[in-house]
DNA sequence: TCTGGGGTCCTAGGACCC
DNA sequence: TCTGGGGTCCTAGGACCC
């Protein structure tokens, strides 16, 4: 009866898309496949997805445009991100995905932790069958790693994307202590999920070369030499869950939204303009989310690349109740910025972020509208409320840009808006951007 | 000319309290 | 005279992730 009660070995399953936002791309140019592609981030700054021709340029992640537009002559091919392109198909590649179980976490655009434990059938079928739904149903490319914990998941993955014997699919899932060592001793330490450039000379530097090393590893050395969260991932390689699970997408509690310039700013008048527009999409952002900000925070700076005078100041501008309308946080938001303002200055970046972000409480409980004459100011709120969802539902259905509390009007050749010079059309966000037929 | 944007968690240290 | 030992809360900054 022991055997019957005990239960079936954990099975955590990583599935991601292969160079993501190139594949999305793909998926509706296909003349594009074959060829060596990459995705610029937002001002056609840097390349932030690259398809396997691409990195066979020898192009690294991150790689600067300027340093790398020369290719284009060797057959690359550059396009400006798209990001609601990609949020698009990572929905409907999510839900395909999580046909497979009825635990998933959705981890970031392109990744989603899915629980297999005690499902009928061997890990590598299980993640088989994902990729070929996926690939038919969505067009996207994908790899499964399956490990007894989120790590060991993410670094199965890690030996699924770069073994291509093992076809796409790495189940790490069952094996005993030797085994799992000896399946992990070639992964290199920088390699690992949880240890980044900081971290991993300085692990090497004490002869942990490997996951196999840092799985070995002595707890209360890790954690007194460097912290619980390194323990944490040692633990995790050594099949001993450490990291949680959320079922559902954890509530933000800070909020941003930020952009670099297209072009240097000086003006007062030119930062109010970009700080309302983000302003207001943070706080489109915080409705989404059913939340209210207690703070707004402001900053701007000049570049961390000119030679230049350099500024950069940050103001948090507290709010007397927390509250999600745009309007409130726009006062809030102008008036950090005009107390970090200096003129003389070329900014090169500004940014908001709504913080002390909690659940949206219903009106009549907010105890400052007690205080005040209660029936008007609730009167008012709700009025702002319905405002606030009036102008969400039409951005969503046409456009960010389409409705925009006045002072975030702008004209459409603003200096300040990004560059983005190799933009495909947003076939399935915007209307009259067709499908390529081929 | 030229180098993204958006998040999380943990820790150290100061202020304050008993 | 030299200099308690805890605890909590807050903030800034470091490190990581995609």
């Amino acid at each position: 009866m022991g055997a019957q009660a005990r239960r079936p070995p954990p099975r955590i399953a990583l599935i991601d898309g292969n160079s993501f936002y190139c594949a999305c791309e793909r998926v509706l140019r296909p003349s594009l496949e074959g060829r060596p592609v990459i995705v610029l981030s937002n001002n056609d700054g840097c390349a932030i997805a690259r398809t396997a021709e691409a990195k066979a340029m020898g192009i690294p992640m991150g790689a600067p445009w300027f340093k790398i537009q020369h290719l284009q002559a060797r057959g690359l091919v550059a396009i400006s991100a798209n990001f609601a392109l990609y949020g698009d198909m990572s929905d409907r590649m999510m839900r395909v995905i999580g046909q497979f179980s009825p635990a998933q976490e959705i981890y970031s655009i392109d990744e989603s932790f899915l629980d297999l434990t005690g499902l009928p059938g061997a890990g590598r079928d299980i993640g088989t069958q994902i990729r070929q739904r996926v690939l038919r149903w969505v067009g996207i490319p994908t790899c499964v790693g399956i490990g007894a914990t989120k790590t060991l998941a993410k670094l199965a993955n890690h030996l699924a994307k770069s073994l291509p014997r093992l076809q796409g699919v790495c189940d790490l899932s069952g094996l005993g202590p030797a085994e799992l060592q000896r399946a992990i001793r070639h992964v290199p330490i920088r390699d690992v999920w949880g240890v980044g450039r900081r971290l991993a000379p300085r692990l090497e530097a004490l002869g942990i070369q490997s996951a196999a090393d840092l799985a070995r590893t002595d707890g209360r050395v890790l954690q007194r030499q460097f912290s619980a969260t390194l323990d944490k991932t040692a633990r995790e390689l050594r099949g001993e869950p450490a990291i949680g699970w959320e079922d559902a997408p954890v509530p933000k509690q800070q909020i941003m939204s930020t952009r670099s310039f297209g072009l240097p700013v000086r003006d007062l008048a030119e930062l109010e303009q970009a700080v309302s527009l983000f302003t207001s999409r943070a706080a489109e952002k915080l409705r989404q989310q059913h939340s209210h900000a207690a703070a707004v925070q402001v900053f701007i700076r000049t570049s961390r690349f000119s030679a230049g005078p350099w500024h950069a100041d940050s103001a948090v501008v507290p709010l007397g109740s927390p509250t999600d309308s745009t309007s409130v946080l726009l006062r809030a938001a102008l008036s950090g910025l005009r107390s970090v303002f200096q003129p003389g200055f070329d900014y090169a970046k500004a940014g908001v972020c709504l913080l002390d972000v909690r659940p949206a409480v219903s009106v009549s409980m907010q105890g400052e509208l007690f205080a005040l004459d209660s029936g008007h100011a609730e009167k008012s709120a709700l009025r702002s409320a319905r405002a606030m969802a009036v102008v969400d539902r039409l951005n969503q259905r046409f456009g960010s840009r389409m409705v925009q509390v006045a002072s975030a009007l702008h004209e459409p050749d603003a200096r300040w808006l990004m560059r983005q010079a190799h933009q495909s059309p947003s076939y399935t966000t915007v209307w009259g951007d067709v499908v390529e037929v081929g």
